[in-house]
DNA sequence: AATTGTCTGGGACAGTTGTCCCACTGAGTG
DNA sequence: CACTCAGTGGGACAACTGTCCCAGACAATT
């Protein structure tokens, strides 16, 4: 009804379709459901949009964005490796069940990047997203806590971001937060066991000056 | 062309659709891609079935099946509970890239049932039938290489698909075999981390007789 | 050979979908 | 005030979809 600049418009029919592919499924996100969702009319759609595939498109570089903010935000890494651990499993987690919808909308359409002839490098685009969020992540908390990973940076990386998709997934079909929970602490020990002390004894008199190469 | 007793034509429906999702996406999978990918006119598709979704649900049923199948034909375990862990962990990953499209296919479907009402239930059994696998081959792989785990078997087990399900996930959007390899690595250290001999010393010379509750 | 019942082919229909078009509104500008 | 132009509404259209129907073909049985 009033008056929305088309670049406003955008926002809010993207939202709408971000709600309408969590509830029902990409299949159903017709332009029609979308607009009927975002209370608008199907002429204000083609207005702000070219198409329902470029809508699709920016929906996604949407929801990856957001969730990589998300991820990202849990930098508060503790002076406990395993905490820090804990914590980004935790938010991950906790950031999906606040809204199972987008989290499955999400991978609804990262499969529909994969099989639509050039949008397949989004797949690849979301996944290396993820990556590099843990391994600044990993980084910063092994720096934080003196240890250092035994197992080069980007594999632990890979590892985690592994386990987080799985937990994900779990979560989404069985909807069972304990067991979600026990996951993470099985996860917590053996990331945690990837890593070492800075310095192998650690002793509560400092000897003689420790070489830093 | 020849005649075909309608019971086989559900199954070549039932294999086409299942290239047809996994090439093309369960949104191209309409009954006449189905039926030309068979080889069928569409009077033969609605003779063997009474409706695009009762395929579908056959198609979901043959799949998580074979798939079950497939993991449990992996119980050959050695005496070493590392190498048991591996040869599974490689065994449904050598699955899923002999046929990346058949996976794919099933994820697809299990997101299609998670929305369709009435449908819900299978994404759960499909992940139920997982864990079972997963148990059985940890209860039969701990008695081979007599060692007992720590934690419940139902969680290392659960632990065990969510860390599967996270490895599928990353090769079908990174095709990086070498990387996952490295996964499987990693996630066997983890596994064998929890389970622990059964005699905590293991002498050559066996001792007085011992007690067993 | 006649008949029965399973299978086949092509056409048809109603509903849905993405997209487009055109007339209209109203705020900003000269 | 007249004018422009971004934004709006509703209707329309062609393409596609799932499903159905009916006339025919063939194999098995009588």
């Amino acid at each position: 009804m009033p008056r929305i600049p088309s670049l406003e418009r955008r926002g809010l029919l993207a939202a709408a379709a971000l709600r309408v592919i969590g509830d029902q499924g990409l299949a159903q996100a017709t332009t029609r459901a979308i607009v009927a969702e975002a209370g608008m009319s199907l002429a204000s759609f083609h207005y702000a949009y070219r198409s329902r595939d470029e809508l699709l498109l920016e929906v996604m570089q949407r929801v990856v964005d957001a969730e990589v903010i998300a991820a990202l935000g849990v930098l508060k890494p503790g002076t406990d490796i395993r905490r820090s651990i804990r914590r980004g499993l935790s938010t991950v987690l906790d950031y999906v069940m606040a809204d199972p919808g987008r989290e499955r909308a999400l991978q609804e359409l990262v499969h529909h990047a994969m099989v639509t002839p050039g949008l397949e490098h989004l797949a690849r685009a979301q996944y290396r997203s993820y990556h590099r969020a843990a391994v600044e992540l990993l980084v910063e908390a092994a720096h934080a806590a003196a240890v250092r990973w035994v197992s080069p940076v980007a594999d632990v990386a890979r590892f985690l971001v592994t386990f987080t998709d799985g937990l994900t997934l779990a979560w989404l079909a069985g909807r069972d937060a304990a067991s979600a929970g026990r996951m993470i602490e099985l996860a917590v020990d053996s990331i945690a066991a990837l890593a070492e002390p800075l310095s192998h004894p650690v002793p509560l008199t400092p000897a003689a000056g420790s070489a830093t190469p």
